[in-house]
This record gives C-alpha cells, structure tokens and sequence, in this order.
DNA sequence: GAATTAAGGTTCCATAATGGAACTCAAAAA
DNA sequence: TTTTTGAGTTCCATTATGGAACCTTAATTC
C-alpha cells in the first residue's frame, strides 16, 4: 500500500495521520500553536525550504486546519491562523510534548512548560491537568519557557537560535 | 535543515517526532497497542513492504521503544513488544484517535471505541475518562468493535479487508 | 528615480526515501 | 523431495525532498 492510499484505512488513526502524518506539519502546526501566522516565520522557524512550506501550509489550508487571511491588502500579505478544526488538535501536541519532555529531555529539563490558566499550575500529563483535573485546551494554557531553554540562556548558548525571537515574544505574553 | 538534523531542535515535539514521526511508525506503535507482534502479523495488517516495516521495527528497537523477543527458539522467530517507554506513547494514540473520530470519520461513526476498565464507561476525551475523569492508560482500556466497523461488517463490506481477523480477535478479547 | 529589500512564493535539478517484485535462508509440513 | 512459512534483503523504477536560483509586487533607501 503506497501512503496515499492510507486514508482508506478504516482507522481514525490513518486518516488522521493521512492529514498530519507528514514530517514538517506537526511542526508547522506547533509554531501555529505558539503564534505563528506569517510564511516568512514559519521558514526562519523551521528551517524548511519555501516550496515545502507552501505546499504543506497548503495542503492544511485544504484541510480546513488553517485558514489564510488577508492582514495587509496593498501587500496582498497573509497570515494563517488555526481553525477550531486545528485548535482541536492541541491534545495530540500536548501529549507528544510530554512523552517528548519524559524521554527525550536533555539534562537542562523541558524546554517549554504549560501553565493551566484555570489553576495556574503546570500540565504535567497528556490532557489532563495535573492539580485541578480540569479539561485542557489551548485557550486555557499558557506557554512560558522552561529550564531547557533558560539555563541555556544563562549559559550564552542559543546565540543564533532562530527561534529565539519566537520564544521571547512567549515570554512577554506570559509576563 | 533536512529532517535528519531535526533533533537538534531545543524542542520536545521535534524530538519526539524525529523518533516516531514518521509515516508509518505510528501506525505500526497503533497495532503494537492492538496486540500484534509478528513480522508478517504487521505487514498484513498495514500493506506496508517488508523491508520498510524491518527498517521501522529496527528503528523503534533501538529507540526502545519496542524490544525484540524470541517466542521459538527452534524457528528463531520473534515477537515485538512495547516497553514501558512505548506503553507510554499511549496518550498520543488516543489523541490522535479522538481526533480522528471527531473530524474524519463517516457517516457510520468511529470504527474503534475505547472502554475504561476501572468505570467501564468509553472513553471521548484525550486522554482522560469522560465519565469518572480517571487517568487513561495503556492497561486499563480494552478496545472494542466501534459502530464503523460493525454497520460495515453487518452490510457484507470488510469482505477482504485485511485487518479483519485483528478486529476479530479484539472483539474476543473483549467479550 | 534607480537600486535594493521584503514577503510570499515557483522552477529546476540532484539526492534521498519509498514501493514493488524477486530473491534468500532455515526449518517444518506435505 | 518439494512446498510452505516466517522473517528478512537486494535491486530498480518512481516519488518526495532539499538547495539554490528565480519571480512578482510594493516599499524603502541612496
């Protein structure tokens, strides 16, 4: 079975990954998650070269997992913005982000954390929140940096980090 | 940045994702939480060429994420079973299942649905319990037949489909 | 007012990943 | 003795990807 023929699958696993199984969209719909919205971002981001974004961020526009809008019309320049369709998908972001956090952590710790806004406490496992067991969403949570970013920080490490900037706009949010 | 250098991102989803991010790995980890275990068990499950699932199979080895058993020493064949780390990708499964069955499934309804062995009830939220709001785990949820699969089954459809006889001895599993 | 920059792409080509089919190997069954 | 089965490998044609260069429109800079 070529992977193009995967959504036949009756699995809601296949046809799901048939949408976001790809290598880049994960990430792509990670930094949408953070704030991203512009193709210039996404590119500085992720490193990924122009012709894969466009049609990854086309094919998700597609999908109804992202909508373009128009914010400059003399620009003609877009920005992309998760749909409630997207949105859902926080709970499959969140629980890679733990395992990722458990079993693929560096010594520095997770390099970002997750703060309940309900309660204010961090999200430690997949969906639920550790203090208050309250439901999960990303309207309710908050990005701030972790260890794994700010001690190398400290550090002077992440000098060139690309995505420095990204996370730095996060912490202000979270201020 | 090509894909293979993606782990150098200070990021837990990046990765995560540079393990089982890739295509087929996941639903390979789906079948692992079925109950396969065999080569062949696999291939025929995912119509997935030999030498691509020896690769994935390796692959997840030695990530240890699954663990290579021998069951018959005489015919040295072996059987792939998930470890604790793997057990623990569990919450990502479920989200991407409940996902899944939300946005993408047809008209017939979800083709697997998850019951919570402590509360007996199933499962609708990423990763916690609807009914009792309990934690979610590989070892306390039994996988039964969903409405997607039985309305198709009861029509005469699934004549070949190859994952059948897996969807069979589920069911006997949870009778 | 000419040249440069920026956003958001597209085109071209060489390299890497994948699918399909055929082949291997060891042991058991017919 | 031949066939079958599980678990792979090898070979090759097709497809996907990365890198670099190019394009277009509007704004800025010299």
């Amino acid at each position: 079975m070529r992977w193009d023929e995967i959504d036949s699958q009756v699995c809601s696993i296949a046809r799901t990954l048939s949408i976001i199984g790809d290598k880049w969209t994960m990430l792509i719909l990670r930094d949408c998650f953070l704030g991203v919205t512009r193709f210039s971002d996404f590119q500085k981001s992720l490193g990924i070269t122009k012709h894969r974004l466009s049609d990854r961020l086309g094919k998700l526009v597609d999908a109804e997992i992202l909508k373009k809008h128009i914010y400059d019309e003399s620009y003609r320049r877009h920005e992309y913005k998760l749909t409630k369709k997207g949105i859902e998908l926080y709970p499959v972001l969140m629980s890679l982000v733990s395992w990722g956090d458990k079993w693929t952590a560096d010594k520095d710790g997770a390099p970002l954390e997750y703060i309940h806004q309900p309660c204010g406490h961090k999200i430690n496992a997949g969906a639920a929140c550790e203090h208050c067991d309250g439901a999960v969403s990303a309207f309710t949570v908050t990005p701030i940096l972790g260890p794994g970013i700010m001690k190398k920080v400290k550090r002077g490490e992440l000098v060139d980090f690309d995505s420095q900037e990204m996370y730095t706009s996060i912490k202000q949010k979270s201020n």
